[in-house]
DNA sequence: GGCTACGCATAGCCTGGCTACATGTAGCAA
DNA sequence: TTGCTACATGTAGCCAGGCTATGCGTAGCC
């Protein structure tokens, strides 16, 4: 996929992937590789700089996990992550419907 | 629409609004207001640059106008233009089935 | 004479994803 | 026991590219 293509969208695929679950970061981005077929291949310096991005606007709650002597920090929705998916689906339909539009105009 | 979401897709929409046509500037920037229903409103601080560069790519052609004293600088698709739009609506639908996938999962 | 719409253009800002790097554990193979 | 690979988190700084602000100039109307 081109470059810069997903400036803006990262947000909601992030709240997407952990709706109706709790993640650590490496498994995020091993689900967005997996329900997009292997096309998203986000690198880590973008995922976990996002990640406590979304947390500080109070999106996301996190805390550490140790699996196997493996220290994992978890992600899960918060009420108003909920809320903040939600408006990024509508804005993901607007936005698909008027480049869309013209496009295939 | 958030700010952002359009990075990547302007070249697409310039592209796309002059498939059959020939227009200048300030009028490429009203029929995507048109063709939008009024939610692009590109400054010409975005367009005008942007144009520049598809010429300089040899996607788009221009020739000045003179038009009752006006000096209109209009644009056409090149043939390669052609050929690139297509890849951008391509890869646009490429986009949006990834995104859109994850999205409503 | 002044205002508004038309019309083109550029310098520099700013955002946010990406590159590169740093750090450390677990498990397996040579 | 050394080395490699996968797992796991994190930050500093780069860089592309759309946007803001600004400048220049014309046509037409009041």
């Amino acid at each position: 996929m081109k470059a810069d293509t997903l400036r803006g969208h990262l947000d909601a695929l992030l709240l997407a992937v952990l709706d109706g679950r709790k993640l650590h970061g490496y498994a995020i981005i091993e689900a967005l590789q997996l329900r997009s077929d292997g096309a998203l291949d986000l690198p880590t310096g973008t995922v976990y700089p996002a990640l406590r991005r979304l947390e500080r606007a109070g999106w996301l709650a996190s805390e550490w996990d140790v699996v196997s002597g493996r220290k994992r920090r978890t992600y899960r929705l918060t009420h108003s992550g909920e809320q903040a998916l939600a408006a990024e689906r509508a804005d993901w339909r607007d936005f698909t419907a008027v480049i869309g539009g013209v496009l295939e105009a």
